[in-house]
DNA sequence: ACGTTATAGTTACATATGAAACCAGTTGCA
DNA sequence: TGCAACTGGTTTCATATGTAACTATAACGT
């Protein structure tokens, strides 16, 4: 795996080290993205988050939130304070369980979500635009692998 | 390209959304590496880039540094001002342009750098491990293709 | 030469983020 | 019961980051 014309302690070449390449990538993707809805609706990319989870699953608590999300408590509390804030969320507490809240999209959170989703969605298509069949598969089965084991 | 199973207004499955996943990879992998560095020099991730541009090219301006790094001309300089101040380069005035500075990596500085780069390689190398050889090659393939248009 | 415009870099301000402390409310168990 | 340990969620504080304003120098056009 070593390779003997980059020995360890050589200067780094950020364009082909894969951490780096990632992060450029991802950042650009996301941003494009989020620049979209921010202009829009004045929406972070951790709230659009939060309103995309709570379109799949009504109902969740905050902290099934983070979980789905794989954002930290902190950051969905802050999220639903402006979304519930915004009247996009609704926030009701858990009957057996006083410290839960019962999360769901409002009606107008759900008309953003009509909008906002197709926008998040034509992006990653273009994106695989870019791409031909063999590659997208290649793709999804790499990021598959590398996934299973990352996290943790 | 559009699947009727997945009409463009449902909900979003994150965990199959390519750009959330690239963030989430990405983030996962460069944290990692980050608080390896971290831990042990206090560098955060922009500060790590700009000295592995330096010990690539040497001389470099604050701006051709940030272009090297795609990061912007501010966090360059404050990545700088800490750098300098811990040691680990050197800051020079530009012989025609008193605009410009000179920077270099330091002996402290290479030092440093002797330790780091193989730490990001080590990673970078156990991240790649988990791929077959075919899996690796499609995925420079890929990204090159990706970022050959991404970036604007 | 001289004022306008552009460039290198820093500073200020406003916002975002993460870690730890904190406040309920709940559970476990003597 | 009653109290110790735990959990859901918010607040606080310290740090990071992005945008715009600013300073100093250089380049350009007349």
């Amino acid at each position: 795996m070593s390779d003997d014309r980059h020995p360890d302690h050589a200067p780094l070449e950020l364009e082909h080290f894969l951490p780096y390449r990632l992060s450029i990538l991802s950042n650009a993707v996301s941003q494009a993205i989020a620049d979209d809805y921010q202009r829009r609706f004045d929406l972070s990319m951790t709230e659009w988050r939060v309103m995309a989870v709570l379109a799949r699953f009504d109902g969740l608590s905050a902290r099934e939130v983070a979980e789905r999300t794989l954002m930290d408590k902190v950051a969905v509390s802050r999220a639903l304070a402006k979304l519930v804030e915004a009247g996009w969320v609704t926030r009701a507490t858990h009957d057996g369980d006083k410290r839960r809240s019962v999360l769901d999209l409002s009606e107008a959170g759900w008309a953003v979500h009509e909008v906002v989703a197709p926008m998040a969605r034509a992006h990653e298509r273009n994106l695989l635009e870019k791409l031909d069949e063999e590659e997208r598969t290649w793709l999804v089965r790499i990021l598959d692998k590398l996934q299973a084991i990352e996290p943790k």
